[in-house]
DNA sequence: CATATAAAAGCAACCGTTTGCATTAAAATG
DNA sequence: CATTTTAATGCAAACGGTTGCTTTTATATG
């Protein structure tokens, strides 16, 4: 079929392990008969077999990926993609191969795992969510297999491999942001909470107002999970009040649009009567009404970040254990600005 | 490391190649014997190794899918995700592998393609993406490889695998459903034309026009391609006109949801003054205002399916080239409603 | 100059399955 | 009962690299 290390070894006039160990760049071959294998290399066309070099090392140089068990809302989330765009576009240069995986529910998600596992069909997994007590973690923890989560670590900080942005920073950095422009009553919202950037965010956004001296009110804090349709009450409540806040920290951009949207049906003006600023920077961003001033997380980035972890990980198994941070920036649209002086300060 | 067909051989006293053909269910080997091996394979906890069998059977059993090249936008558009979702499963369940391919321009998709290839990387691929005169397409055609489209092919249609929705009858109900409420002057609003499916829904919608006796006013169909930046100005000049449509047949949320802001500003309610109805059914027709009707294409099973075909396509390589089509089904919201009787009719 | 040492290349076993063909055992046939 | 046919199993050579160890060759040492 096509051409094996034999051929060029023929054609080069040596052995097949040296053709193999030039292929590695290994000390112990010369310069002179390295040029000449790799000439033989060329004229052939000759590319290495995937498989049989899989099976040889033992190293099936395949990387799991592992989307959260699927509840449709997630994937709206365009976070996703881009991070199994950043993890293959790193696979497809390294010559790795990278698989997803993915079940519609936490069992079925495990049983998967599982069977990759057992397969041989995976070195090791990115894990591209992360939430309190999950139970794929934990069975990758306690089976001391690799991985690398993309979020934050839950517990067993120290000993997992992890790519995430500074979310207290970033947290810290957008509700800094809106003090500086004069807002003083700030809300923050989030989804579900089980998700561990939305606590960092919160610490962050907690963390500016004490740096600033407003006190935290735990009034302001809001948590929706309007996506899977149980609308609470909670948030409108909030924005009747007369003392509501002038600005709200959303821990997403779709949350976000959606309290814009909520404003809009109770005559709140954005960003008049109130800013509002997001994260993620994702197309809901842009779209919304008006486009959101919004945190960019580098989903892309984290994925690529993730893979390379991996792959070094791999590469070198005794590596330790070292987290990542992925820069954010902010996008600023039109969602948020200076607080109207108001006579009641 | 773990345990080969030749333990399991051992204990159940038999040769490997018995065991490897009871794998397979091979017809030549006794029930008996059959059951005895099984019982081994059990009590070992036995499972075949990947890469042995990939090397033996000269069958990589990983699929290649293929997104198309980056351009930020297109990725917010939760279809890629959730057909590789299907996919995934699919893969998941058969113990095959997927491997995404993706690259930031077409030349460096088509060269990470090559080198897949040239690597024994992928058995096979699954275009996520249909347009005309697509070079990778082309490439996966000349090089006689096993690719099955998602989308419409562009030519070729008999040699080529694909799987899709029926687009045109999508549109045409779409459009139906719009007449069916009265409206008469409907228009059509698409993005980027060179994506196949855009195509076929408005040869949909124009064929219930031509049904209901309806002319087709060529005026009354907009292209814009807002999320590149470039705001063409032909929608809102259509919707200043006092003749303009009464309806909407817009080829994607993410379009209409931009109809529906331009209308905001335009005063011009929706869905009174103008009925919507898109297609994709995604998380940006929920979060509409209103939301949106919307046709769901079912990107997931778009997924699954095309797996589903290209194993059987790996297995049987002798098989005839097929098209699948996918259902799909309207989700009434509430971005249309009867035409208001007016005079001038 | 003989010998120790280092450098370079080759040998051959191995990774775990698959599969064509040979072999054996059992059944059918004359 | 000998012989052909059929069914069931085993043998051993692939598949294409990798790698520990040995052999060869070149260089340094006493």
């Amino acid at each position: 079929m096509s051409v094996t290390i034999k051929e060029v070894a023929a054609l080069a006039g040596v052995s097949p392990s040296t053709v193999s160990r030039t292929c590695k760049d290994h000390p112990s071959i010369s310069r002179q008969t390295k040029e000449k294998v790799r000439r033989a290399m060329d004229q052939l066309g000759y590319e290495p077999n995937f498989q049989a070099s899989s099976l040889a090392t033992q190293n099936s140089r395949t990387i799991g990926i592992i989307l959260p068990p699927s509840e449709r809302e997630t994937y709206e989330n365009a976070f996703y993609l881009e991070a199994v765009r950043g993890i293959s576009i790193l696979c497809n240069q390294r010559q790795y191969i990278n698989t997803v995986i993915t079940g519609k529910d936490e069992s079925e998600l495990l049983q998967v795992i599982k069977t990759t596992v057992r397969n041989g069909l995976a070195e090791g997994f990115i894990v591209l969510y992360s939430r309190e007590q999950d139970p794929v973690v934990n069975y990758l923890y306690e089976e001391g297999l690799l991985y690398v989560l993309v979020g934050k670590a839950f517990r067993n900080a120290n000993q997992t491999i992890y790519v995430d942005n500074d979310n207290v920073l970033a947290g810290r950095e957008a509700a800094q942001y809106l003090i500086s422009l004069g807002h003083r009553k700030i809300g923050y919202l989030s989804g579900d909470h089980s998700l561990l950037y939305t606590g960092d965010r919160k610490s962050g956004y907690m963390l500016a107002l004490a740096e600033n001296n407003i006190p935290f009110r735990p009034e302001y804090c809001v948590e929706t999970s309007f996506l899977s349709g149980a609308e609470n009450p909670g948030l409108r409540d909030l924005l009747k009040q007369p003392d509501r806040p002038t600005a709200f920290v959303a821990s997403d951009d779709i949350l976000a649009s959606y309290l814009e949207q909520l404003c809009v049906g109770m005559n709140i003006t954005v960003p008049e009567e109130l800013s509002v600023i997001s994260f993620n920077n994702s197309l809901f961003a842009r779209m919304a009404k008006p486009p959101l001033t919004s945190i960019d997380i580098n989903s892309f980035q984290l994925g690529s970040e993730a893979a390379a972890q991996m792959i070094s990980h791999i590469e070198n198994p005794n590596l330790l254990a070292t987290k990542t941070i992925v820069p954010h920036y902010i996008v600023k649209r039109g969602s948020c600005i200076e607080r109207a002086e108001t006579e009641n300060e």
